[in-house]
DNA sequence: TTGACTTGAAACCAAAAGGTGTTATATTAT
DNA sequence: ATAATATAACACCTTTTGGTTTCAAGTCAA
């Protein structure tokens, strides 16, 4: 309760199909609300509440350049999604996971 | 529309935190919806709730056992998670994809 | 058969999600 | 200065979510 606890967390953004897709544009390239809402048959007030609530789980973020607010990806919150799901990747692959593991403790050298 | 949208997909069921705790309570043993339950601060008829929106997403899966209906997890469908989220760990960890893509093709020779 | 236990199903509710449209403000080009 | 553009901020609406309580029905044990 010292911090409001945040609203939307990673789990809960990706959720949605059409949040998923502005993820996907903007891995490709970052983009100004305009052209990131002609990829969808919604109004722009939509997409923008879409892109309030990536900013809020720190998936993307905006900055001001003129009158345009570009948009550009921050991947790092999905690292989370992947450390859950590493959890239950023994149930489906586990020469994949165990390899995993070997890779992720060499990393800790450097 | 000739099948009937699913309501509810992996990326919804996984959105909610009781959810992704049931998940994780089935992982280490199947077990009927009371015991489920006592595990939460919500009342039983909840939990049923969201165990439904876990087997619409084919995560979990119930058999009647006498007077109980006892729940195991189905890890299957995270893999499409696991899919989804490949495609952006080159964002934050090159060395262990490219590793990943090595191994997922050798995969292919068995 | 009675009583305890577990589930299933319904009705209800408040709040959040996911849209809409309107209006206001800042920026740029003419 | 004016007009066009891009975003921001509201107010509003409908459906879904996530919870509750209540009641009915199937199962088991005594």
């Amino acid at each position: 309760m010292s911090q409001a606890a945040q609203k939307h967390d990673v789990f809960q953004a990706i959720a949605d199909p059409t949040r998923r897709e502005v993820l996907r544009l903007l891995s490709e390239n970052e983009m100004p609300i305009s052209k990131i809402s002609t990829h969808f048959p919604m109004s722009r007030t939509a997409i923008v509440k879409h892109l309030h609530v990536l900013t809020e789980a720190k998936l993307v973020s905006g900055r001001k350049e003129g009158r345009e607010k570009i948009y550009h990806l921050l991947p790092e919150p999905l690292e989370e999604v992947q450390q859950w799901l590493s959890y239950y990747e023994k149930f489906w692959s586990n020469k994949l996971s165990i390899l995993k593991y070997v890779v992720e403790n060499e990393e800790e050298d450097k």
